[in-house]
DNA sequence: ATCGAAACCGCAATCGGTTGCATAAAATAT
DNA sequence: ATATTTTATGCAACCGATTGCGGTTTCGAT
């Protein structure tokens, strides 16, 4: 059992004066006399006196707090969006609410339910299994704002942050090819992720630019996770025609790729590329390093939570769904670069030496 | 301006019955007829109601929301923990509320003054710079329970889930000196933290045990933080009598030696020995790989969660503040192993060969 | 036909804080 | 001295849902 707390009444109670008074006292609101006012403060103080939150949130019709719903919690790049989401949401008063998914339609789908009226706002990274968003619905019915970011929902009626994927595809493609990788694999997740749709479409289009026919069994769409994508690497290289290089679309299938590939003697970099759609700094501190992308996930999440506390303050009523497109940098790295091209071209090539991140705590190693 | 939402008396509106008979019926009370059960519901559906929360919490005075308080998000281990937090939070129906201090006093006490009446219990962190803990008394006194993890305030009476750091941290260095190394430093925080204090403690008992002299030039109480770690080692090894191996006490310390070794051209492992109090799988990857603990964020983070939520469920009003203490396992890889002794007794002692976490987006490889 | 008991539903208070409006007292103006 | 404004405070409704208690109706039992 919950012991009371002490209310304004109990206040006023003591003070033998109105609650009115007293809660006007404490919001300093010019009406009440000075004298008042500080003996209403000092009893507070000595009642130690903490405002109910929930009563005046019911009163408000708000919660200063925004949702995130996402997938995993443990990656890196989601954690650097949350970061992001953090930072902004603290010096905006806020404070955010994690619900994690565990890549499960069904469970995004209660928690999706369960944080209306819980929240201000919501952000939202897919789940691998969503394909329907109707558990959506209801936040567009109360107007609550929404906003995807990464893994979005192209048909629902949201602000959106995600990344110039299929860009950022076709120049990581190019590069493999230009290294002189000639049989190159994609290994990504289902084509109902746009993430995944698009950075195919990247893929295809730099084939496509270098005159490479595309073969289907290059492309592997088992899963954005580790074991999926492992299973997705031991999928091409079972072929007969085994590919040479590799663009990985995922942080776990980066690692997942990196570990069965040291497993099996390839040497990375020089008969064997891979590319990662991945700005992990732990890319930078394997070895050989892989090549992969500048880092974004803080970015993306300051974003995002700007464009849901924006949405939220705003109360004109006009809502216009906007994308952002967040642009990213090759960071070229060993295991792209055939031997012969060797450091030299890499240090030179590189964007990032001496880059100042956003976000403090990420470790660079170039 | 928000849109208003529709309530229990929109319904009891629509239908010409009365609120109370709607609250019933929407909980399925037994008190109210089938036919109207339904019709409530039905009708329910058809407005688009949905409870306010918010409402149901100011009745209910709770909020089946737990508080985070963490000093940094992007560390592996914080979100280990945090991740195990969330695994029960969900299974019993609470959501969390994270507040991150960036390390800092100041921002954990706005944290803790903000969340009193937003969350049902609370778990902390420490930030590195805490030495007061008043900021956590109002939450005694408005007995809301109060779990510390980690890094925990001795004095004040929360339930603490700690690690054996005094155990682990001897277990570590009796390590490195069974290694063959002679002059070990230690890189770590301040000792207010208990972590950190013990920790040194440890250490300090495996040098006695093996007779070698405490120096202090050796124990550098810089800071847990990258760059502190970074300035640690840099003073360690610009002393005279440099150091041949460093036991380090933090992730990000790690990372900062692991870097800075290397640039130096050290030879991890052979001349100079690195063991970890980290259990970042990460250390598994690099090369050398570098010796560290067990994974327990996960499972930290579950029991803080367990403890605060029985808590909040148990009304008997004794409390009891409890200590658990979870015990590691030292996973031992190539930085810490003169080349002499080798690969094979590596593998023979790690106890996490083939080992399976309940962690399952972990990834390790040994 | 009468009584008692279920069955079913509504009134009103409650959770704690906020705020429009009315009121009373004090200060200023006429 | 009276009228008008200013200052300071209280009353009561409100936010939305829950629930104890009491009231009405229905139905079977006697």
């Amino acid at each position: 059992m919950k012991k009371k707390n002490t209310t304004i009444y109990d206040i006023a109670g003591a003070l033998d004066i109105s609650a009115s008074t007293v809660s006007r006292a404490l919001r300093k609101h010019s009406d009440i006399s000075e004298a008042v006012t500080e003996k209403v403060i000092k009893m507070a103080k000595k009642m130690n006196y903490k405002a109910n939150i929930t009563a005046q949130n019911l009163k408000e019709m708000k919660t200063k707090v925004i949702g995130v719903i996402i997938p995993e919690i443990l990656h890196h790049f989601n954690m650097s969006v949350l970061n992001g989401i953090e930072e902004v949401a603290f010096r905006k008063g806020f404070h955010i609410l994690i619900a994690k998914t565990n890549e499960s339609y069904q469970r995004e789908i209660m928690h999706a339910d369960s944080l209306i009226g819980q929240v201000d706002g919501l952000l939202v990274c897919l789940s691998q299994e969503t394909k329907k968003y109707d558990h959506f619905k209801t936040f567009k019915q109360q107007e609550i704002p929404l906003v995807f970011f990464e893994r979005v929902a192209e048909k629902v009626a949201g602000h959106k942050v995600i990344m110039n994927d299929e860009a950022t595809a076709f120049t990581q493609t190019e590069h493999l090819i230009k290294s002189g990788y000639k049989r190159i694999a994609i290994i990504t997740g289902g084509e109902h992720l746009g993430v995944c749709k698009n950075r195919i479409q990247g893929y295809l289009n730099a084939l496509d630019k270098y005159n490479i026919k595309k073969d289907d069994d290059l492309i592997v769409t088992s899963g954005m996770s580790y074991q999926e994508g492992r299973i997705g690497f031991q999928k091409v290289m079972s072929l007969k025609d085994k590919p040479d290089a590799i663009f990985a679309t995922s942080d776990q299938i980066t690692m997942a790729i990196y570990s069965e590939a040291k497993r099996m003697g390839l040497s990375m970099g020089d008969n064997f590329g891979l590319a990662a759609f991945s700005c992990d700094p732990l890319l930078a501190l394997l070895e050989p390093a892989v090549t992969g992308l500048g880092p974004k996930g803080f970015e993306m999440g300051t974003m995002a939570a700007q464009m849901c506390i924006n949405e939220i303050e705003d109360n004109s009523n006009k809502f216009k769904p906007r994308t952002e497109t967040l642009s990213n940098e090759l960071v070229i790295r060993k295991s792209s670069q055939k031997t012969e091209i060797g450091l030299k071209v890499k240090v030179e090539q590189n964007p990032y030496l001496g880059h100042k991140s956003t976000d403090e705590s990420l470790i660079y190693i170039y």
